[in-house]
RNA sequence: CGGGGUGUAGCGCAGUUGGCAGCGCACCGCGUUUGGGACGCGGGGGCCGGCGGUUCAAGUCCGCCCACCCCGACCA
């Protein structure tokens, strides 16, 4: 049960985040060191986020499977990059069953090694492509500073990897499901989000090309939600993914692979929360609305609940996800500020005054006070409280991306650069090297973040270096 | 691994010159309450982070160790 308030966004973005992952049940620290336990209602979330992302993956050609949590360490070590990028952060098995292995295991910290090995089994012919598969599941990283869902030891994702015949099929797949997450975060969890590719530096360890849906945070950090990878030939030559062509003659493959993880969650909650808790997008809430039924005594009891029941069946009957409070042992307004806190995106309020006027009183979670809370006829309350979570879905979304585009600043010079990195992002002319990269991050600790895909042509000089730069880079403090 | 901090009930904390281990919230029971975080009464719950030392006596003093948190280096 929840105490009282919580630590407000400006007194500690980070205290607020802490509390509030814990007090909305969603996730809880685990004994072992940098693991969470996703809670039951956590979970929920991350079930709807996997619909809405399965649904899609689906409908651009691809299917399910599942490879091994453990991976033979000589594995990691065929693709030089990638090798040198995980091997700080692996976990490694060396016993089993009692007995030293032969060779040590790693736990996944990703599986483009055990897919790659299993692909060149699969494919001879250019028949056999494209292999378009994805994979729910989780994977260990051992990371050095951890914080629930943002960055854990073991985290859960999809990891979808493909293989094809030629390099433009791999590039366009690569943005197809760059594609499928941008429109994902936008539709589905109303986070505004920057498509954009990755720099030298911050791109995935073994790929040619990362590209990222990078999104702000409420504290204008960034934090990139989703990465679609170009391996190139990366992978195949690594593990001889090879098939012979319509000339018979013999060819690698080119791979893809894109990922988005429970870090979602953590994006959700950064994005829309506000100090009185949770502010969940509709589409992707466990509970979308709320019941809570207001009576003094039997009487207005036995009057209160039935016509309660009734709306809540009507909504349930429509689809909507809805939720009964018939808790009696805690007052109307301790429920109020408990489902405030779990983000429930609206409240139905239904009493004695409600069964006189036939009314019910709902409450918007994302409109604070009286503004958000109007009386409705309980007639007609399906296409009501649906247009109404329609409604608020757009509000979450117009009101993230008003956030997002007024702190994204145009700074002249390195000055005015290192100024506005300290309350946004900036959106700058880059030379592209990373030593000028590297200057930004010395002197803010702001990374570049993408280059953004779509953008006008532009022509100017790089805000470090002063070189001619073709493209505009996005800089901004990360998670 | 560097810098800083904290370890006392589930959580947040207090504990004076060393002298019966406490408070608030949460939890359990009973009753009254219930349209924006209700109240009364009664309860349960402790290896005071660990080990060692000083002392008649240690949560408190001394030494060593451990864990966790925050800030950096690394990262979806």
């Amino acid at each position: 049960m929840a105490e009282e308030k919580l630590t407000t966004q400006a007194e500690n973005f980070s205290d607020w985040y802490n509390e509030l992952v814990i007090r909305a049940e969603l996730a809880d620290y685990s004994p072992v060191r940098g693991c969470m336990v996703v809670r039951p209602y956590g979970w929920r979330v991350w079930e709807n986020i996997q619909a809405a992302l399965d649904k899609r993956f689906k409908e651009t050609g691809h299917v399910n499977a599942a490879f091994p949590l453990l991976i033979p360490k000589s594995f990691l070590e065929k693709e030089k990059e990638h090798v040198e990028g995980f091997s700080p952060e692996l976990a490694i098995v060396t016993v089993g069953g009692g007995e030293e292995l032969e060779e040590p295991l790693v736990v996944r910290p990703t599986s483009e090694t055990i897919i790659g090995y299993m692909y060149s089994k699969w494919v001879k012919s250019w028949r056999d492509l494209p292999i378009l598969i994805n994979q729910w599941g989780s994977v260990v990283r051992w990371e050095m500073r951890t914080k629930l869902f943002l960055r854990t030891t073991e985290f859960y994702w999809q990891e979808g990897h493909t293989a094809h015949a030629t390099e433009e099929e791999a590039r366009e797949e690569t943005f197809r499901m760059l594609d499928v997450y941008a429109d994902f975060a936008i539709n589905e969890a109303a986070i505004p989000v920057i498509k954009g590719i990755k720099s030298e530096t911050e791109k995935f360890a073994g790929a040619v090309m990362s590209t990222t849906i990078e999104a702000m945070m409420g504290d204008t950090k960034a934090l990139q939600s989703g990465t679609s990878h170009f391996l190139g030939q990366n992978f195949a030559k690594a593990f001889e993914i090879q098939y012979s062509d319509k000339n018979n003659e013999l060819q690698f493959a080119w791979t893809t692979s894109w990922g988005l993880s429970t870090r979602m969650v953590g994006a959700i909650i950064m994005t829309h929360g506000d100090d009185k808790g949770l502010v969940l997008p509709p589409r992707l809430a466990p509970i979308q609305v709320v019941m809570v039924p207001i009576f003094k005594n039997e009487s207005e009891k036995r009057q209160v609940m039935p016509v309660a029941d009734d709306l809540f069946a009507a909504l349930r009957a429509a689809g909507v996800r809805v939720k009964m409070d018939d808790r009696e042992e805690v007052t109307p307004g301790f429920k109020y500020n408990d489902w405030e806190l779990r983000g429930v995106p609206l409240r139905m309020e239904i009493g004695p005054k409600d069964i006189e006027k036939n009314s019910v009183a709902l409450a918007r979670r994302d409109v604070p006070g009286r503004e958000g809370k109007i009386f409705v006829p309980q007639t007609g309350i399906v296409p009501t409280v649906q247009n109404l979570l329609v409604e608020i879905q757009a509000a979450l979304l117009a009101k993230a991306t008003a956030f997002r585009d007024s702190h994204i600043f145009s700074p002249n010079n390195f000055e005015e650069l290192t100024q506005v990195l300290q309350n946004g992002w900036a959106l700058s002319h880059w030379c592209e090297s990373s030593a000028c990269e590297a200057k930004v991050k010395e002197a803010t600790k702001a990374a570049t973040r993408c280059i953004p895909i779509d953008q006008p042509a532009s022509t100017g000089a790089c805000i470090v270096c002063g070189q001619p730069s073709k493209r505009k880079v996005i800089f901004g403090k990360a998670y």
